[in-house]
DNA sequence: CAGGATTATCGAAGCGCTTCGACGATCCCC
DNA sequence: GGGGATCGTCGAAGCGCTTCGATAATCCTG
């Protein structure tokens, strides 16, 4: 605004700046850009603010309010060096010496200058955005999905990547709009469905990315998912280490089983399995989580086999509950009944007494699906399964079972 | 891929492409570009691609793998139009002829043409994304948190916008950047303390922004919040049309009443105001929410004031710990005591028996969060305060107290 | 100490889009 | 039916960055 030349009016300026050879071209250029659209609503086309390359000497700060935007260009001058030498500065593509650095650095640092992200990612064909495809609404319990998002922001910070959050509702249009519009350069999904719409979509458009969750047809992709079924499996070795020879799966709700991810299928499948092979009775029912449908189902299960001792929830809705039951029932925990959880650790620990669980690992999940996307992005195409072995930790709701009438034969 | 021809050497395309007078110019341009970096890694100088205005005829649709981006220029190109007219159709700033708009929409189509965000961004000096910070961990209920984020992400799309997640801990420094970059339009953030140092920088950078949560100073903001003074006062009322006269407030853990956001404090104040305007004993208590915390309260109020009958729980955790130790103390709820929560309807109704609540509406939080964000970037500055008012409804927790020896006088 | 390799820097082109001004072609009103 | 307004379209500039090739300056190495 302090440069108050009207425009059409060639400015002729003579304030030195730049080398003679080029400034007709410079200043023929009609400036048709004023600044952000929020302050452009007063005056609309009356005072267009010179914006090329050769600003006056004492032009210094000042259109700060109205756009504050800080080029590169901007940093050069400062630093007395050409653009080119600030880019390489910053992107390390090219050697600099020290001293031009520190010159530069200082520039940046004291115009607080970031770099325009539009202008670098059409420039570099590159984002530096990660797309993160979340339930809207899902069988996953909502603070895992929490968490996971959260590690995997944290976890791209790292790697000087920022996330988008998609819904995934958004469904195989949204995979298409990303991979078109190269607003990301990579995609992680969550709750990922045996057979996921979106995986033709990721292929036929060779958009890297990541699943979280294991579906039917994996081949050429990168997933990361919890061990279910090593986590099924761990939680039937426990209860058999303990004693216990009647066990049951609480598990999630019916349409999990049916419609999903496989992860619960998984789970039951090597609790079965690794059950049958230590010689335990096992049972399985799903469960919807409700008060009413656990108090159903845990009914169900003593009435065909009393002798049941052994619990395994993969619900988390369903663990207050069943606790709450099993103290009703009279059912000393872990005394006489031994409850293993497949939740976050949270809940575990905030759960009166504290479970016994196979924790799920979401931070853990998300880093790792941030390190597959960025090695993707280096060129790295190897398709990976990466299950993450269970951890179950020992708490207080299991312990062994007092040698009574039905002793291990 | 397919036009292997040698770096440095001038490639004379002969085959008919664009107007004469601009091809010199053009095939004068030389070729730095050569795909996506991932695909570069192989053959790093050695094989570039044409990638200028100009390709030949038959190259449709063939370096797909290499580089899917369809670009507007060839969207014009098999519409037979100019590019700006496509991105006149597209934006719809200029009047555009019925025919050509369907020429032009069919070329979209059938390419399946996504503009590039980065440089629309860069042109267009709007990112179309709207920056969300969410707190990594905080004394909000993740579901909460969680719901808000999707709400915010759903109402966005229908703008046409998209979420940039970032997380509270990048603080300050994570303001500045987005800010900086142009990679937000505006910014919408979550968990705001009282004296929340991101407001400054806001304020400074001049960045379009909404609060969900009330700062201690919020002059020149937009902010939104759920009336959480109304929702204390709502339930003291409540209690007090039940006929009860000693009541409880069930809060946050210590931490929130000093620390943070001030809606512990807001929803304090209205409920004692309340119900010291409606004659009622009115007691508080902060909980961490544990088992153990929320029994030792609850033992405490009703030692001190044991003719206590009506309870406000403001601590989600706190819930299921308070109605099974009402359980178990023998007091029926609510023939004898009755409950309020303040929490999501989902909480709510999941609860045994099914709790009478003020719901958090998160949903519409994030709606209208986004709402301003929109209406700051069409202009409207206006500061706003936009508090929901609260929605008590009442389900199975509350009953009015059989006029038992202390009715009301 | 000549000459090739290396280092540090610059200039310029171009990424794909938006938007301005220009310019025919229509339209309408007196 | 002539002249101004309107409509529909085009060409070109420019957004801020990256990156190529070029070019001095410096560094060996024999």
């Amino acid at each position: 605004m302090d440069i108050p030349y009207l425009p059409g009016l060639p400015f002729m300026g003579k304030t030195g700046c730049g080398p003679v050879g080029v400034e007709s071209k410079r200043f023929t250029k009609q400036c048709h850009r004023f600044g952000r659209p929020t302050a452009a609503t007063s005056a609309p086309a009356a005072r267009p603010v010179n914006r090329s390359y050769c600003p006056s000497p004492d032009r210094t700060r000042r259109d700060g309010m109205e756009d504050s935007m800080v080029t590169l260009a901007e940093v050069a001058r400062q630093a007395g060096v050409s653009p080119s030498t600030v880019s390489y500065v910053l992107s390390r593509k090219r050697s600099i010496s020290d001293d031009t650095r520190r010159k530069v650095e200082a520039a940046i640092e004291s115009l607080g200058y970031h770099p325009h992200a539009g202008a670098r990612a059409l420039a570099s064909n590159r984002s530096n955005i990660l797309a993160l495809m979340v339930p809207l609404r899902s069988d996953m319990y909502v603070p895992v999905i929490m968490e996971i998002a959260m590690a995997v922001t944290t976890e791209a910070r790292e790697y000087g990547q920022d996330v988008l959050l998609l819904t995934k509702d958004e469904g195989t249009r949204g995979v298409r709009r990303i991979a078109g519009s190269g607003l990301a350069d990579a995609m992680i999904l969550m709750d990922i469905e045996l057979d996921d719409d979106r995986i033709p979509v990721l292929r036929e458009t060779d958009t890297p990315a990541v699943l979280i969750g294991l579906p039917a047809d994996s081949a050429g992709l990168a997933c990361v998912d919890l061990d279910f079924e090593a986590t099924g499996a761990a939680c039937a070795d426990h209860l058999a280490d303990l004693g216990h020879r009647d066990v049951a799966l609480i598990g999630e709700g019916e349409g999990v089983y049916q419609r999903h991810t496989g992860f619960a299928a998984r789970t039951l499948t090597g609790f079965q399995r690794r059950a049958a092979e230590r010689g335990l009775r096992a049972m399985h029912r799903a469960c919807e989580g409700t008060y009413e449908s656990t108090a159903g189902i845990l009914a169900r299960i003593l009435e065909e086999r009393p002798s049941t001792t052994g619990f395994v929830v993969q619900n988390e809705s369903a663990i207050p509950p069943l606790l709450s039951l099993l103290r009703l029932s009279g059912r000393a925990v872990p005394e006489e009944t031994s409850v293993v959880a497949i939740c976050p650790d949270q809940v575990a620990l905030q759960s009166s007494p504290r479970l016994t669980s196979v924790s799920i690992p979401a931070q853990e999940m998300g880093r790792r699906a941030v390190r597959l996307a960025m090695a993707q992005l280096e060129g790295d195409r190897a398709e990976s399964i990466n299950l993450i072995p269970p951890t179950l930790t020992v708490r207080d709701s299991t312990a062994a079972l007092a040698a009574a009438g039905f002793a291990a034969s």
